[in-house]
RNA sequence: GGUCGGUUGGCCGAGUGGCUAGGCAGCGGUCUGCAAAACCGCGUACGGCGGUUCGAAUCCGCCACCGACCUCCA
């Protein structure tokens, strides 16, 4: 519990991680904007915050997870300044904006449950929290820090960097921001271009909009952040994690309204996940080469050669540290597949391997590896090699040519339980896709293969062959076994 | 242009100043009526050029190439 060291984005260095208060840890991650269908790029902040999620837990901590949901105020693109997102699309469906929030909402929560994310402990939206956002925008404007201009009202980030260090996090200097904003529609409301905005006016075919001092609009794109952030987990807080891509100016901004707000700081450990490239390039919507989670999970995409499941994603993902860029391929994809069929299968095997009186293999040194690698700064790749390093210690005394004693068995059964199932949070095909009335055809099946090693007994290929050829047509995979047979279901 | 990061074997992807990452594919073997699967074994790579060092893929410098951010974006 002691020995975690995580990667500040902060002081861009490995440090130990203390939490505020001894036991308990506040996190907050950056959410997804439900304008859309979630794709293979949102999986990754998911998962790797899952994966701390479940190991902060696993070594004792009790854990407070708060995860957006944007359903409000980001902005389509400069050439529709005044719209948001979730308006946007709304129209070209014509649905209620929160129609639109809704299903992708749902569709959100359902993919994530399905690579087997545990849901964060709250989930709160932006649009459920628009009178603690209009406070804080207040308090920005006592502070000093903002102005109205024309019904909306902007940080001034000119004047914060005169108290404070504006860029701090993404090494940005404000002299080279001065220089490098591009110029946008509508930024004569604006003193700077560097400014951003706390609170927009909305016009008048704008449909989503709330009451506040200063007009009838809708918070600023980054304020739901911070106001949300503070009401669940306080004015400070452990760890703040996101995607890269929100470095700047997203984190940046948060950092300057936490400050302005409450004159300091609010976040000790700001953790950025890499993102997922495809064809070296980011995989993004506003490029329009991303793969939806549901074109994944169904094979459906030009760029997919198959389908694959949500735990080969997951397995996928976690192969690779979180801070390095993950490239997609399907030859990676089927490797991770293939791999993670073979992870599975040992922790089968390791269910009823042979005990002897002593044993010849070291469970105690490959657990002190496990907790080593997680402790470095959540290095699952390196877990994972472990992990397959006790695959093969596990095969080999399932062939003999190891020994392992009652009580390391069950060390290495508690082992692979733990670090496979409940920190990396992986499941095997068959726990993923339990439940189903599918007894009565697995029943069935085993019937057939059973007449088919009678058949085997009386040389009987044509009977047999029959049997397992006609069972692989349907789309059954059979595998003679030493003792009898296995099938599984290929869809 | 500015800031940051990367360049590892056929592919993916770790790590390290000298000692096997791991996975997938490939090759060889075991098993098997055939097949498939499974299992075992094998492969010696770190962008280029200099420098530091007894020794560098690992540290330093320069160069090349790639990417992210600088505008909503996981």
């Amino acid at each position: 519990m002691d020995k975690l060291v995580i990667y500040n984005t902060l002081t861009r260095k490995k440090e130990l991680f203390k939490p505020i208060h001894p036991g308990a840890v506040g996190m907050y991650v950056c959410g997804p904007t439900v304008y859309g269908e979630a794709h293979l790029g949102h999986a990754r902040p998911a998962i790797t915050f899952d994966m701390l999620f479940r190991y902060l837990k696993h070594i004792g901590y009790k854990v407070r997870y708060v995860r957006n949901i944007t359903d409000v105020g980001h902005l389509v693109d400069d050439a529709d300044e005044g719209e948001d997102k979730i308006e946007r699309r709304a129209k070209v469906e014509q649905l209620e904006p929160m129609e639109v929030v809704q299903i992708y909402t749902n569709s959100y929560r359902g993919n994530m449950a399905r690579l087997n994310n545990l849901p964060p402990s709250i989930e709160p939206t932006a649009s459920g929290h628009i009178i603690e956002q209009v406070e804080a925008v207040k308090k920005i404007l006592e502070a000093g820090y903002g102005y109205e201009s024309n019904g909306s009202v902007y940080f001034d980030v000119e004047r914060f960097s005169k108290d404070h260090h504006y860029g701090k996090l993404s090494g940005r200097k404000v002299e080279d921001l001065y220089s490098n904003t591009r110029e946008l529609d509508g930024q004569s409301e604006k003193r700077s271009s560097m400014d951003f905005a706390l609170w927009k006016k909305a016009t008048p075919e704008h449909i989503m909009r709330w009451p506040s001092p200063w007009s009838d609009g809708y918070p600023g794109w980054h304020m739901e952040c911070t106001a949300m952030s503070t009401k669940y987990l306080g004015e400070r807080f452990d760890i703040h994690g996101g995607g890269m891509d929100l470095l700047f100016p997203h984190h940046e901004a948060e950092i300057a309204q936490s400050v302005a707000c409450t004159g300091h700081e609010s976040v000790n450990y700001w953790m950025h996940n890499n993102l997922i490239t495809i064809n070296g390039q980011k995989m993004g919507k506003s490029l329009g080469n991303f793969i939806t989670l549901n074109e994944l999970f169904g094979g459906k995409h030009d760029l997919l050669e198959k389908a694959y499941s949500p735990m080969t994603i997951r397995f996928f993902i976690l192969q690779a540290h979180y801070r390095s860029p993950l490239d997609f391929s399907n030859e990676a994809l089927q490797a991770a597949e293939k791999g993670m069929e073979r992870l599975m299968k040992a922790i089968e095997v390791l269910g009823n391997l042979p005990v002897s009186a002593e044993s010849t293999v070291d469970v105690a040194a490959l657990k002190q590896k496990c907790y080593e690698a997680m402790n470095d700064d959540l290095n699952s790749p390196i877990l994972i090699a472990h992990l397959f390093d006790g695959v093969k210690m596990i095969n080999s005394i399932n062939d003999g040519k190891e020994k392992i004693s009652a009580e390391d068995l069950t060390a290495l059964q508690q082992l692979y339980h733990e670090f496979a199932f409940d920190i990396l949070g992986l499941q095997s095909e068959e726990q993923a896709a339990a439940g189903g009335g599918e007894e009565t055809m697995t029943h069935v099946v085993d019937l057939l293969l059973n007449l088919r090693i009678e058949a085997k007994k009386n040389k009987d290929w044509a009977t047999a062959d029959k049997i397992r050829n006609e069972l692989s047509a349907l789309g059954f995979e059979i595998k003679d076994t030493k003792d009898g047979f296995s099938w599984e279901l290929k869809k």
